[in-house]
DNA sequence: TCAAAAGTGTTCAAGCTACACCCATGA
DNA sequence: TCATGGGTGTAGCTTGAACACTTTTGA
């Protein structure tokens, strides 16, 4: 048994990449190397197979362009207007991830194109990848606002500068030194591993690392972060 | 041109259907008259056409099903489980929609085996459908507590003591009549239409409305009624 | 006149905001 | 010893939580 062919239709998935390179906030762009819109910049994408489910499809694209796995990801949106794609009626699912560019190695994705934007810097995207952009940050600014996903972004064993600096990047604002630090340490879920920040000029800061066991057994209770 | 095309794929679209009967939060239910499951409950639904966008499917779907258009909606999630449809492999797009029932006919939802459940009474359903109802309920929560759509499942004129029935509905608990009254109130979002609500037999509440302009432009203004 | 639901005010505690000083480090 | 950035404390205000009394209405 099957159902009326008339409506199969393509579907699409597109990655919306986000690292934090200490400084600004940045996203994985690809180069396109094929037609439709070669030589444009675009989100990491490909067709789901027709064997695979949705979360392994979005995996199995950001393992083939990046050489990633294991990296935080969550679904974001769908799109679907007729035209979206040129070429025919396409349906694109598009997720979000969460890189922590320090301990990453992402040759494989310079190898295919990939470039890491300044945010701020990036240029305009074929179809409708843009929006999904835009949506992805909203989300991230709502969800890191709630939820301690900041910490995806960061290596390891982070400072708090470090912390303040990726939330101020997010959010494009300032915050108080004095403040923020009392919030985050208030939650208790960062762990003095007693060491300092080597690579600073000046007093050195104290690295932290996530109790993993809290983050994940707080990680749905609300408003940790909100009243940025 | 056209994509290879090994992988297109059905693709549905579900809708999770809210009301509120002025006591408890209920869902909107479909008994299938047709195969696969038929007898058994489900969301309402149906497939995507290759001629129309997915809002424009959803809602067509919405008025197919219940006779209503103009309602509250909004894109949820999608899933693609490969077995999750029985007979072929189908992604489903997952909408959920906010109906306020009491201005509402739905005389053409109940021709088509439509029934409204209580929330907390409602039957197995088919498929992955309850993984979509529970997600629905999580993001209405976690919606509501930041954005006033609450207002959409009520009648045009309310009272407070309605609108506070409603979030002890959404939240499964009890909230202080004095601190909710005067936390609404507060966001300036309710204008009192002097109108009293005549069907009570005790002292009758204050008529409200909303007042539309600001609901609008404050939609997005970030965490109105945290700390439910 | 009584029961049931609506409307309102106050107090206390917690949390947020704004702000200033001291410390460690390498140049 | 100086410039830079890290670390902490406090006072005042805002907000939320807890709680009790009065009013309106129909039975």
């Amino acid at each position: 048994m099957q159902y009326p062919s008339e409506s199969r239709i393509m579907l699409a998935i597109d990655c919306c990449i986000f690292g934090f390179d200490g400084e600004n906030l940045k996203i994985l762009l690809i180069k396109r190397n094929f037609e439709p819109e070669m030589g444009k910049w675009s989100l990491m994408g490909g067709f789901l197979k027709s064997t695979e489910d949705l979360e392994d499809g979005a995996k199995r694209i950001l393992k083939d362009l990046t050489g990633l796995d294991n990296i935080y990801m969550e679904q974001l949106n769908s799109y679907g207007n007729i035209n979206r794609d040129p070429v025919e009626r396409t349906v694109s699912i598009c997720f979000f991830a969460l890189i922590n560019i320090q301990e990453h190695d992402i040759e494989e994705a310079k190898s295919k194109n990939g470039y890491w934007f300044d945010f701020n810097k990036k240029p305009e995207l074929i179809f409708d990848h843009d929006q999904m952009v835009e949506k992805a940050l909203s989300q991230i600014r709502y969800k890191a606002a709630l939820h301690p996903i900041g910490f995806e972004l960061l290596p390891e064993k982070f400072t708090i500068p470090q912390l303040q600096k990726l939330y101020e990047a997010i959010y494009g604002t300032t915050l108080d030194r004095r403040n923020f630090s009392r919030k985050i340490l208030s939650t208790k879920l960062l762990i003095d591993t007693g060491e300092k920040n080597e690579n600073s000029s000046t007093k050195k800061a104290a690295l932290f690392k996530l109790d993993q066991a809290k983050y994940e057994s707080q990680f749905n209770a609300f408003h940790y972060f909100v009243n940025l």
